[in-house]
DNA sequence: ATCAAGTCTGAAACTTGTTCTAGATTAGCG
DNA sequence: CGCTAATCTAGAACAAGTTTCAGACTTGAT
């Protein structure tokens, strides 16, 4: 899990890291109230109290600066969902639960995940390592949902297939384009390929 | 199907129709060869021959601009690939030869799909009826790789869920995060689930 | 042919993401 | 403390999407 790759994380100061803190934090109340495009640079800028070059210092695009607050959204989730873990009787119940909880949690908050999924998906070769991150996130959830620790190939396919249906169904739904029920449909539809790699000695044909 | 909901789509008379294409062609163009980026509105109203603001009175943005020109595209693929059907054996293999067609398809131009589904996922509800065409239009492609004509819901719910599949995992390859063979091992997989919703018995003629 | 309504053009203006610059501040170090 | 390099600030400048506008051109009806 430790891996800091990216060449040499400089350890930042203590108002570097509460500048770092502001800058998120204004990035995500402006979210919150406005999705994308509610998010303008200068007014984060303003908002965390520090020039705009010093937030391109931090965060070298808006994409950038957007992926990096779902990482501590999702980062916030995953430390609640450990609190409480689902409760289902199979690997796939309980999967499927705990995407819909987290979808209820963007529920909660559709602006901010307006902006959060669109720059995810929106984000180019130059943020990879960033949404990279947030796709270990997801999957270390789907995994501890799983209860597994050692997923064979053919289930970590299955993961990532749900991580795509997750991401695409969400799309759709903050687009306006599919319901909640929808989703919820989506989510368990794509559930039950767990079911078809759980068994062992099930081996793929 | 017949949807022209759309408040009074107005006919275009013949040199309209024509801008209408010389737009699209120059949005097409500019984006194989640089992607999202290369398609600017002030450099595809010069290649099109048109000033910029017909090219905004044809379509409202650029997001618009690329959708439309993903329309045109799967159209084309669509008629293309119907000339010559998958030849596998059950359902699941058909829509997995077919969309991994489609894959190599847009191979051969990586930039055109990059900025057509740049495009596509980071529509925001003001272009929903175009994203759902470019839906309709997927979904359609896949229901014929599987031969079926009264799908059920569940069927359609599987359908559902490879497009999901289709789109991100087309996304995580536009943006170097996964290679061609992981995108084709999670076609396949999410494929599986067509046999899941098979009615029993029936091997699908 | 003529008029009115609608469309197209060229160009400027406006918005927001991004870059750049010169000077002030801060951090680490002798 | 006093120096140097790095960082931060304010603000201008630039780039590309979008809007606007006055005037020229089409179109359709009379």
């Amino acid at each position: 899990m430790t891996a800091d790759a990216r060449p040499a994380a400089p350890p930042l100061t203590e108002r570097q890291e509460a500048r770092r803190r502001r800058i998120l934090h204004a990035s995500a109340q402006l979210a919150s109230r406005g999705g994308f495009e509610a998010v303008q640079m200068r007014e984060v800028a303003e908002a965390a109290g520090v020039a705009l070059g010093t937030l391109y210092r931090y965060f070298p695009s808006k994409i950038h600066l957007l992926v990096a607050t779902m990482q501590d959204q999702l980062q916030h989730m995953h430390s609640t969902l450990r609190k409480r873990p689902p409760a289902g009787d199979d690997a796939a119940q309980r999967v499927a639960e705990t995407l819909m909880r987290a979808f209820r949690a963007l529920q909660r908050e559709p602006h901010l995940a307006d902006a959060m999924v669109r720059a995810l998906t929106f984000a180019d070769r130059s943020v990879s390592p960033e949404v990279d991150t947030v796709s270990r996130l997801t999957t270390a959830i789907i995994l501890d949902a799983m209860g597994l620790e050692h997923p064979t190939p053919e289930q970590l396919s299955a993961v990532r297939v749900i991580e795509h249906t997750w991401h695409s169904a969400l799309i759709t739904w903050l687009s306006g384009r599919a319901s909640i029920a929808q989703v919820k449909i989506d989510i368990e539809t794509v559930c039950r390929l767990i079911d078809l790699t759980a068994e062992p000695g099930a081996g793929r044909g």
